[in-house]
DNA sequence: TATATAGTTGAACGATTGCTCAATTGAACA
DNA sequence: TGTTCAATTGAGCAATCGTTCAACTATATA
């Protein structure tokens, strides 16, 4: 049945296998999950979705307030503009960026519940 | 005040910029934040850990289960472990990892509902 | 219209990551 | 005691990531 597989081992537990193989969600939202993470993963873009969950700023705030380059800022705003984790308005040469996720918040908090609790 | 940073402009909303700089985080909580997002941020991590969700399983079963070699599996669950998202407990030959943490499952909920919603 | 400034972009780089491979550990058992 | 098999480990490699740098766009203003 796994003749061809890469383990290299015999299945241990073979109908547990089975019954864990079939709960699993869809291959593409676990990938979709992961990358969600992966955008979050990252200290620079942790900073800068806390500071905007406080106040919408602009590109130029930013790269002060964490003493980064406009540049830098930037792409990692694309980052997370690309994750739809945060949006943007115009005003001006001012391009103002903030939240756009409900759900940023609880995860950090959630996140915070176990590094506290370790 | 800012005339050595790295931020090629002026400050443009400095009072709010002051004000957000008051509010954040300890540095080092975003950072272990961050790191801990780095660690879900892995498509097959995610899997590891939504298939020990269900039911503690060896890492056999496991390579069986998403067909990689023990080789990855293991390193993949020493992250895990070294992150405390998962412990173990060995029985003979065999070593079975189950979850260490309570959080993961709202995390990876939260998750999928910021990914269902766009 | 010319200049200045906010912001974006793409290439290039050094660092990190995840896997493979081979060697090794440790427990069961003949 | 020697063999077998589950699991771990470290080195090495390709791929990915985050930043810098330089060039560029777009808007306000003199």
């Amino acid at each position: 049945m796994y003749s061809d597989n890469r383990a290299d081992c015999d299945v241990i537990h073979a109908e547990l296998v089975e019954q864990v193989r079939n709960q699993l969600p869809d291959e593409r939202k676990l990938y979709d999950l992961a990358d969600l993470f992966k955008v979050l993963g990252d200290s620079t873009r942790v900073k800068l979705l806390w500071a905007l969950d406080h106040h919408e700023m602009c590109v130029c705030d930013l790269a002060v307030l964490f003493d980064m380059t406009k540049s830098a800022v930037s792409h990692q705003l694309k980052s997370l503009r690309q994750a739809e984790l945060v949006k943007n308005r115009k005003e001006g040469k001012v391009v103002f960026y903030s939240l756009d996720d409900d759900h940023v918040k609880s995860i950090f908090e959630m996140g915070l519940s176990h590094i506290e609790e370790r």
